[in-house]
DNA sequence: TGCAACCGAATGAACGTTCAGTTGTCAAAT
DNA sequence: ATTTGACAACTGAACGTTCATTCGGTTGCA
C-alpha cells in the first residue's frame, strides 16, 4: 500500500480524525471536514468517492501506520521481552494518538466495520503478526495451551479498556498501573 | 428508578436496540423505530423529548437491567467463587443480549457518552458494586496491591474483547476459552 | 368532560453529493 | 524560449434527499 499522501489528502485525513473524535461519524459533515482541512468540499470527492470510502480508507491508513509503530522490534530479544514491548508500544501509540484510538473504537462498533469484514480483514497485517507471535510462543512452549482468541482477549482487551478509561477521563494510569497490568497478563498466559 | 414500562415504551426501547445494532445510531431514523415498534412517530415524542433523550434513557435502562442480572449472587460464597460468578454472569448476559452489548459499545465510543459523564456516572450502581467488590478483595488480602482501574481493565477488558470477537464473527469462544480466560485474570490479580 | 395517550402528514433544516467552471502544471510543438 | 494544449487538481454554490421534530386532531379511559 502507498503511504505517501498528497498534502490535501493528509489534511483531510487529519481533520476527519480530529472531528470524528470530537463529534462522532454522523456529527461531522463533509463540509466541516473540508473547512477544517482548508479545502473545498468538492476536493474531498476528488480523492474519495463518498464519505463511506473516506472513512474506510482512513481506517486502513491508520491501521497500517499503527502496525508500523508497534511491530518495529529488533530481533534478539527474548519472547517475554517482546511480549512486553509490543504491549507497551501499542499503549504508547494510543496515548500519543488518541484520535486514532477513538476512531478505531467508533469504527469497530459501527456498521462501517462490516465494510472491511470479508475481503480486507485478511489483509490485516497486525492481526497476522499477532497470530504469528502467538504461534511462536505456543511452539516454543513460552505460553500455555490456550487459543489465539483467549490470548488476544487478554492482551488487547485489557489494553483497550485501560486506554478507554484514560480517554473517558475516569482515570489516569501511571507507570505502576501499566506494569501491573502487563504482569497480570504475562503471568496468566505464560507456561506454568 | 422505575423499571416498570408501558407496553409502547418497552416496544420503542426494544426496537431501538435491535435497529441500532443493525444500522447504528445515525442509520436508524425515528420513523423506522416507530414503524418497527408498531407506533406512530409522534408517540415516541410523547415519551422522549428527543432522539438524544431516547438514546440516553435506553442506555440507563439497559445498564440497570444488566446490573440486576449480574450482581444477583448469594452471600456465603468465597471471594474467588464470586469473582468467577460475576465474570461469567456478565459474559452470559452479553451472550444473551447481543443487542445490548452492541448498543453499549456504540454508546461509549460516541459523543453520547458525554451526556452521562458528569452527573450520571456517579449513579452507576454497577461501577459502585464493582468498586466495593474490589475494595473487599483488597481489605481481605484476596487480591494483590493494584489499583481499581488495573483490576477492572483486566476483568472487564478481556470480557469485552471476547464478546466483541464473538459478535464480530471472528471466533466462537467455547467453555474452555472462557475458563482459560477467567483463570488468567484470577491468577494475575489474586494475592501471591 | 377532561386529560393523557396516540396518530401521521407537514415542515424545515442539515447534509451528502454533483457539476460547471477555474487554476496550476508540464510536456510537446513552434 | 515561448506558446499551446490537455489534463489533473481544485473550487463552492446548488440540488435533492433524508430525517428529527412539530402540531392539529382523534381516541379511549376515569
Amino acid at each position: 500500500m502507498n503511504v505517501q499522501l498528497s498534502n490535501k489528502k493528509e489534511a483531510i485525513f487529519e481533520s476527519t480524525l480530529k472531528l470524528v473524535k470530537e463529534h462522532g461519524f454522523h456529527g461531522t459533515p463533509m463540509s466541516q471536514i473540508a473547512t477544517h482541512a482548508n479545502v473545498a468540499t468538492g476536493t474531498i470527492y476528488h480523492y474519495f468517492s463518498s464519505k463511506d470510502e473516506l472513512i474506510v480508507e482512513l481506517f486502513k491508513y491508520c491501521r497500517l501506520k499503527m502496525g508500523e509503530h508497534v511491530f518495529k522490534i529488533d530481533k534478539g530479544f527474548s519472547y517475554k521481552e517482546r511480549f512486553f514491548h509490543i504491549w507497551n508500544s501499542l499503549l504508547e501509540y494510543y496515548a500519543d494518538h488518541q484520535d486514532v484510538f477513538s476512531f478505531f473504537e467508533q469504527f469497530y462498533s459501527s456498521p462501517y466495520s462490516e465494510l472491511v469484514k470479508n475481503k480486507e480483514i485478511t489483509e490485516d497485517f497486525n492481526a497476522d503478526k499477532m497470530m504469528r507471535f502467538f504461534e511462536e510462543g505456543i511452539a516454543n512452549k513460552e505460553i500455555r495451551n490456550i487459543t489465539f482468541y483467549s490470548f488476544i482477549s487478554a492482551f488487547i482487551g485489557t489494553l483497550t479498556f485501560l486506554v478507554r478509561s484514560n480517554q473517558y477521563g475516569l482515570y489516569q494510569a501511571d507507570e505502576k498501573d501499566r506494569s501491573d497490568l502487563i504482569e497480570i497478563i504475562w503471568n496468566g498466559v505464560k507456561n506454568q
